[in-house]
DNA sequence: ATCTTTTGACCGATT
DNA sequence: TAATCGGTCAAAAGA
């Protein structure tokens, strides 16, 4: 019954994905160095964007040889032809020196608590599991919306130093962000729900593929 | 009582 | 074929 069943219980992820490069959800307050690389797990979420090829960043330029080994293997995926309705969305907050301050999770590590259930991007998450990956570089945590019929996934990839180095999304929300009871001043400040399409208007910036690092 | 985080183990994919 | 890496599960503990 449980709507995420795409992980049969036996590990390894669902391979099908698609590179969507799409600007950062909660940049709005991130700041410019945020990238959000948002890509479909396998089933629904997503619309394929049969038409947008022609932007896919599969035209990843040669010289991003210097792009986070993932992401290549991403793209190679979405070259490989793998899937065509899997948007990848990462958010970079790389921002050398993100003072972990943020608001929620997103912005500082949490190291022990709740982390983020509802971090920048509104939705609320749940961590299922974290990993020391590249070589105990970074510490990369999962999470999967807490929604009951969303699939949407993220992976977060922190530094030993406790900073995020970037957000991945993997699927859309197709359910609007949980309402936030936030002070009316605040709300003055940051409308919570905004009519933004989550998923009816796939935005596809190909420029934006710049990774950092 | 319920939900989330933590953590080790398992399994598939990749090299 | 084996080793390594990455993603997810599931039990336990805490809030």
């Amino acid at each position: 019954m449980s709507p995420c069943n795409e992980e049969s219980s036996s590990g390894s992820a669902s391979t099908s994905q698609s590179v969507t490069v799409t600007p950062a959800e909660g940049s709005t307050e991130e700041g410019p160095q945020n990238e959000t690389k948002q890509m479909n797990p396998d089933n629904q979420a997503l619309i394929p964007q049969a038409d947008h090829e022609g932007v896919n960043p599969s035209a990843a330029p040669p010289e991003m040889s210097e792009v986070s080994d993932r992401y290549s293997s991403l793209v190679q995926l979405v070259q490989e032809g793998k899937n065509a309705s899997v948007t990848p969305e990462r958010t970079l907050l790389s921002s050398p020196r993100q003072p972990p301050s943020l608001p929620t999770g997103q912005g500082g590590s949490v190291p022990s608590g709740k982390a983020e259930k509802a971090s920048v991007d509104g939705y609320n998450w749940r961590k299922y599991g974290q990993k020391n990956v590249k070589g105990n570089e970074f510490i990369r945590s999962y999470y999967k919306c807490t929604h009951p019929n969303c699939l949407v996934k993220k992976q977060v990839e922190r530094s030993l130093e406790g900073q995020i180095i970037d957000t991945v999304y993997f699927g859309q929300h197709d359910h609007p962000k949980p309402q936030v009871k936030v002070p009316v001043a605040i709300g003055i400040v940051a409308s919570i729900v905004e009519p933004k399409p989550e998923k009816a208007s796939p935005t596809v910036i190909e420029g934006k593929r710049a990774l950092y690092f």
